[in-house]
DNA sequence: ATCCGAACCTGACGGC
DNA sequence: TGCCGTCAGGTTCGGA
């Protein structure tokens, strides 16, 4: 489900709403996630002031005075606003309640995460993680400089989360259908120019995902429940088969590239 | 250091 | 209807 516009919408959503919220309590129902939630989250939590949210990558993080909480949606995980009296759904895993309301965790593959640290800055998860698409620093000159001697493909390599993160299998393929870099090119390959090309294309595509709130493609739903509508001006993803919307003629192709299904434009985006 | 595939899990869908 | 294979928005980890 989510990539970074989605967890940036999610995000975005629950701010006005939780930020100096206390916690009332917190209900587990299944701890076994990507990894297990740890036993003594809940004690960590329980009457701890919202501080501070933001986002690394896909991690959402809720600062409180004595660490913070980690959340990742993984491929099918959300975060819902509900009233307390919201009735329970399949894979409602974890409750967290408010005074009026309650957050509730829903991941049906359970590939998300919940986890806590006392120290966010030296967490392994979270250090090596490479810088945000969306900063000043994420410059062509910067793809460019850590191209050098990567033979991967250019979109394994743009979807590498210590190069730079939140870019996953929908916008990977957007971002270089805009560009016009085949996916399949080595990354040493790209020239700077292209690499310029590829920075804005990735940088503009976030932005405007974000803008309408997302791709919702079967599920995925902001706080407040509604879909984002991103979806429609999904250029290559999902369309293999279907004529190029840009030259008009050639027909998206598909192909497995590390494991993910990889649609591109085989007139706009040469090898 | 780099690269690749396996692993985690459920649900939806198409074919027989 | 039901069973089987395939696929799905992520990413860490282990081994080559």
């Amino acid at each position: 489900m989510p990539e970074l516009p989605e967890v940036e919408t999610t995000l975005q959503g629950l701010i006005p709403h939780l930020i100096g919220k206390r916690i009332d309590g917190m209900i587990v129902r299944q701890r076994q996630l990507r990894w297990l939630i740890p036993y003594d989250i809940e004690n960590k939590l329980n009457q701890a002031y919202i501080l501070k949210m933001h986002r690394r990558g896909k991690y959402l993080l809720i600062d409180v005075e004595s660490g913070t909480l980690i959340i990742h949606l993984g491929m099918s995980g959300s975060l819902r606003l509900l009233s307390h009296s919201s009735p329970l759904t399949k894979h409602d895993h974890v409750d967290i309640i408010f005074a009026t309301m309650t957050l509730r965790y829903t991941d049906p593959r359970r590939f998300g995460a919940i986890l806590w640290t006392d120290d966010a800055s030296d967490y392994s998860l979270l250090k090596n993680l490479g810088i945000e698409p969306l900063e000043n620093i994420f410059t062509g000159h910067y793809l460019f400089s850590r191209t050098q001697h990567r033979h991967v493909p250019i979109k394994s390599f743009i979807m590498d989360s210590k190069i730079v993160v939140g870019i996953g299998n929908i916008y990977a393929a957007e971002a270089l259908f805009l560009a016009g870099i085949h996916p399949l090119i080595p990354a040493s390959r790209l020239t700077e120019d292209q690499c310029y090309r590829l920075v804005k294309a990735i940088k503009q595509i976030l932005r405007r995902a974000i803008k309408k709130g997302g791709t919702t493609l079967k599920d995925f739903m902001n706080s407040d429940g509604k879909p984002g509508y991103f979806s429609q001006q999904l250029k290559v993803y999902g369309r293999a088969g279907l004529s190029c919307v840009q030259c008009g003629f050639a027909v998206l192709q598909a192909i497995k590239l590390a494991q993910r299904n990889t649609v591109f434009c085989p007139a706009c985006q040469l090898l």
